[in-house]
RNA sequence: UGUCCUGUGGUGUAAUUGGCAACACGUCUGAUUCUGGAUCAGAAGAGUUCAGGUUCGAAACCUGACAGGACAACCA
């Protein structure tokens, strides 16, 4: 309220959404003594995602904009999803997007003792028994969302024999499926969640970090919400698909309350992404058939995908910012994601020259064996970059798409007796294409206008292009990785009768094994950030060698020749 | 024959809580430019799913339709 000014200077970035409204309301009525504290509570069966970046950003961020504090939570209640791996992975994605749990990492297995207590506590008021019926005929029993269920034959033990069973049931003297724990609430509820629903159940799995020490487990349901009242939440956001737990989050929080303390559940749409799937199902899918490359694969839509496709923290968080918080389950153009990476790397990343597909160009009047060292800026966005030089000699690789020999009306680029720049260099003009046997092309013979080093003409005449290029005898050999969209549906997952695989795209991925970058690269390091002038932003892949930089596309620059062609 | 949620330009969000629809992306012009990038200036595009009602006044409140989604895992 206080800083209209300078919201209205931020524009869409840090607006605000219906969760900052509820959350204020809170604040106004003075609830948990105007506390404010939220959780990021991933389950560690896979690695993070875009859909999971919203999620921190507005859990982080709210704890950053009401002063209050965010804590990392693994939601770890079901060993044989669950994995250390997963665990690493998301602790590493959770920083890298730049926010801090501090010492606030928890999991819903520190817990395991304090749940125990809690039910065994349920048993002696008479809200949990033991069911031995099978899973089918539990489920047989729920009815359906429009028939009430029926109530099990085993509802009404003892106080004395559901206690006995539960703890025989924690001891390990029960196989898996023998019977569960169910809370006792209203078989006849138009709230599926709400008729006896089972909250522990046998598991002879392992616990990645408890071991063997449990033979029984929470579901899901009987852990988060008192996960929540024990760290103190105010906000517990998760989202939509838990709109119909909330009375059973609310119920469990009841029999627990002892103050007038109490977490709150919100819900928000998650994220969907035009051309990609977000479910971790389908993406561990996409992984473990090899139909990508591992998780971070740089065409998935993971944190560690985008990560090595050269998407910066900064952009991920404007792009969070920028899609809101609602409860419209709707669908984000991708287009928006790339505007925010352009927007970030057109700010910071270091300009080069590079050409991915190589045409060779003979200075005929330029002196062999000589090399020109030219300035050129690092940054045009950003002075403080300073500048490079870039070395020139008599036998250079230009673009083969910036050059036609039979250009159309619009073609501003290379032909035969037009003159045109390269970049930081000089003008030249082709006079020569020289083909093979077969009349492709091999190369050209150009000529320059010595006067021009540098880029300009003295005589203050004008050329329509500036095209880029590298010095053959300088040139460092690399390997660029194109990618395209994953699918080429912009929906892939919405069709009914068709697998999402179904629409894979073929030329999602493509290797240029041989391109030539000017030497400036020579000293990147993995992950580094580029602009490759006129092309687009590339950063520098893990699989880099010192004799060969390899280097992925992150997105490629607005192009508007290309949306002229496109026109027909 | 259920319960709950949602419905604003192509897309995503706003609208000081009832005051006459704003912003971003995208699209289209033009200017500028040593990146056909960036930048700058401008334009088109919704009358808020529909129908009633309350009100001087409704995107907002009420009623009813319609459309989409969620819920029947010993998953989260």
């Amino acid at each position: 309220m206080t800083d209209i000014i300078n919201t209205a200077e931020n524009a869409d970035l840090k607006k605000t959404n219906f969760i900052h409204l509820q959350i204020t309301d809170d604040l106004n009525q003075r609830k948990n003594n105007s506390r404010i504290h939220t959780r990021f509570p991933p389950e560690p069966n896979g690695y993070l995602h875009i859909g999971h970046a919203k999620s921190i950003c507005l859990n982080f961020g709210i704890a950053e904009k009401f002063g209050g504090k965010c804590n990392l939570r693994f939601d770890d209640t079901n060993p044989t999803k669950e994995e250390t791996e997963y665990v690493d992975s998301i602790m590493n994605d959770v920083r890298w997007l730049g926010f801090d749990w501090e010492n606030r990492l928890y999991y819903a297995s520190d817990y395991f003792q304090k749940l125990h207590d809690f039910a065994i506590l349920l048993i002696n008021k008479g809200k949990a028994y033991v069911d031995n019926q099978d899973a089918e005929t539990i489920s047989l029993q729920k009815g359906t969302p429009t028939r009430p269920g029926t109530e099990s034959p085993f509802r009404n033990r003892s106080v004395e024999e559901n206690l006995d069973l539960f703890m025989r049931m924690s001891n390990g003297d029960f196989d898996e499926g023998d019977c569960v724990l169910r809370a006792k609430i209203d078989m006849n509820s138009p709230n599926m969640h709400m008729r006896d629903p089972i909250i522990y159940r046998i598991m002879k799995t392992p616990h990645h970090r408890t071991g063997d020490k449990w033979g029984v487990y929470p579901m899901y349901d009987f852990a988060h919400g008192q996960s929540d009242y024990w760290e103190g939440i105010t906000h517990s956001i998760c989202t939509l698909e838990f709109e119909v737990h909330r009375p059973l989050y609310d119920w469990f929080v009841d029999h627990l309350m002892d103050s007038d303390y109490r977490p709150r559940q919100i819900e928000f749409a998650r994220l969907n992404l035009t051309y990609t799937v977000m479910s971790k199902r389908k993406l561990l899918e996409l992984v473990k058939d090899n139909h990508v490359n591992g998780w971070d694969d740089p065409r998935m839509p993971t944190i560690s995908g985008l990560r090595r496709r050269g998407y910066t923290p900064e952009s991920i968080r404007n792009f969070s910012d920028r899609i809101g918080v609602t409860k419209v389950d709707g669908v984000i153009d991708v287009s928006l994601l790339e505007y925010s990476v352009r927007e970030h790397l057109n700010k910071t990343a270091q300009r080069v020259m590079g050409v991915l597909n190589p045409l060779k160009v003979i200075i005929t009047n330029f002196p062999e064996n000589e090399t020109v060292e030219l300035e050129a800026i690092n940054n045009p966005e950003d002075e403080s970059m300073g500048t490079r030089i870039v070395p020139f000699s008599k036998e250079i690789y230009i673009e083969q798409e910036d050059f036609m020999e039979n250009p159309p009306s619009k073609f501003f680029r290379l032909s035969p007796g037009r003159e045109v720049r390269l970049r930081y260099a000089y003008f030249i003009t082709c006079n020569e294409v020289v083909k093979d046997e077969n009349g492709n092309v091999k190369h050209l013979l150009c000529t320059c206008d010595l006067a021009s080093k540098g880029g300009n003409s003295p005589d203050g005449r004008k050329v329509k292009s500036t095209l880029h290029w590298v010095s053959a005898e300088h040139a460092v050999k690399s390997e660029v990785r194109l990618y395209d969209r994953l699918f080429s549906d912009e929906n892939p997952d919405g069709h009914k009768e068709i697998d999402f695989k179904q629409f894979m795209n073929p030329d999602s991925f493509k290797k240029l094994p041989v391109c030539y970058v000017e030497p400036f690269v020579k000293t990147a390091k993995p992950l580094d950030h580029f602009q490759f002038e006129r092309l687009g932003y590339f950063n520098l892949d893990y699989d880099s060698t010192p004799e060969k930089p390899v280097f992925n596309l992150t997105v490629q620059l607005r192009d508007s020749w290309a949306k002229e062609q496109s026109k027909g």
